[in-house]
DNA sequence: AAAGGCGTCAACCGCCCTCCA
DNA sequence: GTGGAGGGCGGTTGACGCCTT
């Protein structure tokens, strides 16, 4: 009531988004804050839905994103809360600093959807794809089980989680809601919670060198153009590269805190914003003067977006 | 060298929940 | 209390680039 909606669709463009068009909402959103996305198009001078300019910015001008394809860490750190959590990409990517949803869904997809079944491990409910097609029927006797017990552990409930999409595509199951509701109850996983349940009892089938290991280097070329190839597995935020950011909460964090407290707007990345404003010329120098970390980003990213690489 | 296939990922769509008038 | 807008979320699409034949 009384609220105006939040586009007619008529006369808005569609489809990928210009330079320009980046530019006017960054600007906006650095007068204006980000607020009441529905008038963002507007007042930013754009022909767009005011979602279609949420989306954009939370997917991909956001200064606190760390593009790039996910490290192998990430990667691991991805599967195992895909396995507690299911297909809830949001909440997977708020334990992701840096990664959005969208990211972290279509790296899913392309990418680690694949590498699972190649070693044998079904998806979705990753669990060993021999055992599934062997004897499908126990999977459905491990639910019941699970679901007749208390929940006393997260992994529990990825598994529950699996089969509730393997059996129901729809998320909205009265079993999906309570299960959900039960999540909120439990314990956040801490980080030695999701090293310890990796690569354990999820993935029986998978042989000792197949393992992706978060540190050392790896002979697998699957991921060979990570940005960051893990080199200890204890620094967690340095497997992560995020030195710039003074991250005030950790793995174990609430799920809301993960993208909150970051220095998004310290003085150097407003000084290299406002170059991207002002003058594109001097960000294209500025990155041909940087150093090795700009150039470990891929080449379509440094074209599209050179600052968003690097400098955050 | 060209054409078709495949992989990737940004963006869109539509549903749902929350908040507000 | 009710209805509608705002925003979040997951699924899907389509464009583009790379690879293979």
């Amino acid at each position: 009531m009384g609220r105006q909606p939040c586009c007619d669709k008529v006369g808005l463009k569609k489809g990928p988004w210009t330079a320009d068009e980046d530019k006017k909402l960054i600007n906006f959103i650095l007068t204006n804050g980000q607020c009441c996305w529905r008038t963002v198009p507007k007042l930013a001078g754009l022909l767009r839905c005011g979602k279609s300019c949420r989306l954009r910015w939370t997917n991909y001008l956001r200064p606190d994103l760390k593009r790039g394809l996910l490290s192998e860490y990430e990667e691991k750190m991805v599967i195992d809360l895909h396995a507690q959590l299911g297909n809830r990409w949001s909440k997977i990517a708020s334990h992701l600093p840096g990664r959005t949803d969208n990211e972290i869904k279509n790296h899913w997809n392309t990418h680690i959807k694949k590498k699972l079944k190649k070693m044998g491990i079904d998806p979705v409910t990753h669990k060993p794809l021999s055992e599934q097609t062997q004897n499908p029927a126990s999977q459905i006797n491990q639910v019941q089980i699970i679901q007749q017990q208390p929940v006393t552990t997260s992994l529990k409930i990825g598994h529950q989680n699996g089969e509730q999409e393997k059996t129901d595509t729809s998320h909205e199951s009265s079993s999906t809601l309570t299960e959900s509701k039960e999540e909120d109850k439990v314990e956040t996983p801490t980080l030695d919670d999701i090293m310890n349940s990796f690569c354990t009892d999820e993935v029986p089938l998978i042989e000792p060198d197949e393992i992706l290991l978060p540190s050392g280097p790896t002979p697998s070329s699957s991921s060979s153009s990570s940005s960051s190839s893990s080199s200890n597995s204890s620094n967690f935020l340095g497997d992560l590269e995020l030195p710039e950011f003074e991250w005030a909460c950790n793995y174990s964090d609430d799920n809301k805190s993960s993208s909150n407290s970051m220095g998004l707007w310290d003085d150097d990345f407003m000084s290299v914003w406002d170059l991207l404003l002002n003058d594109n010329d001097e960000v294209d120098r500025k990155i041909a003067d940087s150093g090795s970390a700009l150039k470990q980003c891929p080449k379509m990213a440094m074209d599209q977006e050179p600052w968003a690489y690097g400098f955050f």
